[in-house]
DNA sequence: TTAACGTAAC
């Protein structure tokens, strides 16, 4: 009978017949044999991984080490980490454990990052033997301290073995690259192979590329390659890919490719990493026909290899390949990863189509801080302020904490829309959420409430923030300039200037320009142009060029400021040539007009505004006829001049 | 019975 049940228990594959199995042991006395009840044990955890296979456990009247071990064993490849402790932490108080099992609930020390278990694990093998002489478990306790972020136990743990073996070494260098410490892994590294004269093999090398990755140190990377190219090795795969990797993230889009091409059997990473390396480096297209080469050579996509596809997309704006990627994460499956869901709503969002990306984040079943941030990041940047602050809303009502990017994001919409209400309400989260010191943040709410009409609740928050960096102060300039208070400005840039030690960069010039201008105030602004010129050396650039043309048009000094324009050395952006075309109209030159207008109309020539400016610079002058031909022109070219708006709430 | 390695979103 015994040995039926043994037989049996052997062949058994099913839960169905392990629980049959499991009684007849009980109905006819047999689980009271150690080796039946072990192997029984054994299968429950193997089959039934939420079965509780300690009761069964529990049973054996006294189980052997090496049934226990097979026990945290197969634990461990379940990932039941927490009942690998509690088994030990029953089964071991009394009873001497060996390496295998040290090794084992180590194991589960750094899944559950547990260290003080593990240091406990560490004196343990110290007191029951020589762990000196075991690599195993040397390799198992510098992998537990890594993983539990302390490499100085690590360090010297491993300086207890005199001769480390390469997986020794190779622990080491894995702990200090995973705990982002890069400059130590290579250093660690080049100690094996300069001073110890350690071969290092393909699994080392690895870790070792991954270190370079990190810190995107293409050279020593490239060495590697050179070193395994004259080394042979056979299919270093992984090593490949974490090459292929590592020109990724350098931009090495032709070191990458030519490492692709030598590929013989490459495997989903590999394509993955050469689409993503196109879709980052400008090859988008090529990018696409990859991942199409991928799909129809039979490499099943997984959902990272979608991601990257489609960046590509993204960043071609191809949408109808987009749509057609979509379909295929769709059909497999993937469209469930919230990974996959995100780069989608970004992938629409970038092309425009901003319902359809709120189509696939209406039906995610899960949605995390990144897929809010994506959609409503999106939103801003298709101009639909009123439906971002409407996520923004719902989110909070999930209970999704938004962080500072994604409130310096959404007080963007909120100064755009100009409802000093819902500002107010911003200013409020920022406060309970422990962002008031943040300096982006400071910013935003500054310009927001400026926007917003409330020049006071700008300076309060201005006055409130200690250590303003130079944006604090540049926005604070140009608050006072939307509300035409250039004399303040002012004042509050001499006070910048004496009381503290912030430096003007140049956009702290465009502020203080820009409220000049506001107010007319001409002599002023020019003044602070030389400034930035001789006294900060500061290059202006074609922003600040254009208030200038601006003041000087006002004045009617409409030669100086063509002179200013033909003595600049960065390019001549339009707002440079609207603002003299602007100047003219108001002076009546015609003639500097049309070299104006003419640039313009060069620099875009579907830009009805300008079209119109020029001919109303005809038209003041008399030139009725050259006028009526612009404006029929306006009228082939189909082109429409987009009214202005401005809507403040009160 | 036992140890080391690679890819993705903001």
């Amino acid at each position: 009978m015994h040995e039926i049940v043994l037989k049996l228990v052997g062949v058994c594959r099913t839960a169905k017949l392990l629980t049959q199995l499991h009684s007849l042991t009980i109905r006819t006395g047999l689980l009271y044999d150690t080796h039946l009840a072990a192997k029984l044990t054994e299968l429950y955890v193997e089959l039934l991984p939420v079965h509780n296979g300690r009761k069964l456990f529990d049973e054996i009247p006294h189980p052997s080490i090496y049934t226990c071990n097979r026990i945290l064993q197969r634990f461990c490849g379940n990932k039941r980490y927490e009942e690998v402790l509690s088994l030990f932490s029953s089964t071991f108080l009394f009873e001497k454990p060996d390496h295998f099992t040290l090794l084992f609930v180590l194991k589960a020390c750094s899944a559950l990052n547990a260290l003080n278990f593990g240091k406990t694990i560490h004196g343990l093998g110290k007191k029951h033997g020589n762990i000196d002489s075991n690599m195993f478990l040397g390799s198992g306790l510098i992998d537990m301290y890594s993983k539990c972020g302390n490499m100085d136990d690590a360090l010297r743990t491993f300086e207890e073995y005199s001769k480390p073996d390469i997986v020794l070494w190779t622990t080491l260098v894995t702990g200090y690259e995973k705990n982002f410490k890069p400059d130590e892994a290579l250093a660690v590294f080049s100690g094996m192979v300069m001073t110890r004269g350690v071969i290092p093999d393909p699994i080392n090398l690895v870790t070792v590329v991954s270190a370079c990755t990190q810190l995107l140190n293409l050279k020593a990377g490239k060495n590697i390659h050179g070193f395994l190219i004259r080394k042979g090795y056979e299919n270093p795969l992984p090593l490949f890919n974490a090459l292929l990797n590592l020109y990724t993230k350098t931009g090495s889009i032709e070191y990458a490719g030519s490492l692709f091409r030598i590929i013989e059997e490459k495997d989903v990473i590999s394509w993955s990493c050469m689409i993503s390396c196109c879709a980052h480096n400008g090859a988008t297209d090529r990018a696409i026909s990859l991942f199409d080469e991928m799909i129809y050579k039979g490499v099943e996509p997984n959902s990272v290899c979608m991601i990257s596809a489609l960046q590509a997309c993204e960043a071609s704006c191809n949408i109808e390949k987009g749509r057609k990627i979509h379909e295929l994460a769709f059909q497999k499956g993937l469209e469930r990863d919230i990974l996959v869901s995100t780069a989608l709503i970004d992938m629409y969002m970038s092309c425009c189509a901003p319902n359809e990306a709120i189509m696939v984040f209406d039906r995610m079943l899960n949605k995390d801080a990144v897929s809010w941030f994506a959609l409503l990041c999106g939103c801003v940047q298709n101009g639909m302020a009123n439906k971002s602050m409407q996520i923004f809303c719902d989110m909070m009502a999930s209970d999704i904490q938004p962080d500072a990017t994604m409130m310096v994001k959404i007080l963007g919409s909120c100064s755009e829309l100009g409802v000093l209400q819902l500002t107010c309400c911003l200013h409020g989260y920022v406060i309970r959420g422990g962002f008031i010191s943040n300096l982006f943040i400071g910013a935003s709410l500054i310009e927001c409430y400026a926007k917003c009409g409330s020049l006071e609740e700008a300076i309060e928050v201005f006055e409130r923030l200690t250590d303003k960096d130079v944006v604090i102060w540049s926005s604070m300039f140009a608050g006072y300039g939307i509300h035409g208070q250039a004399r303040e400005s002012i004042k509050l840039f001499h006070r910048m200037v004496t009381d503290s030690t912030v430096r003007p960069n140049k956009v702290t010039f465009l502020s203080i320009l820009a409220a000049c201008s506001h107010a007319g105030f001409v002599e002023e602004g020019i003044e602070f142009f030389n400034m930035m010129l001789n006294e900060y050396q500061l290059m202006p650039e074609s922003k600040h060029y254009a208030i200038i043309v601006d003041l000087l048009g006002r004045t009617g000094e409409l030669d100086k400021a063509m002179c200013i324009i033909n003595q600049m050395q960065s390019q001549v952006g339009p707002h440079v040539w609207g603002a003299l075309l602007s100047a003219c109209k108001i002076h009546q030159n015609a003639e500097i007009g049309e070299v104006a207008a003419r640039n313009l109309l060069r620099l875009d020539p579907d830009h009805a505004g300008y079209y119109i400016l020029l001919s109303n610079v005809y038209a003041v002058d008399g030139k009725w006829d050259d006028a009526a031909e612009l404006r029929s022109s306006i009228k082939e070219k189909e082109l429409k001049k987009i009214t202005g708006q401005s809507v403040v709430k009160l």
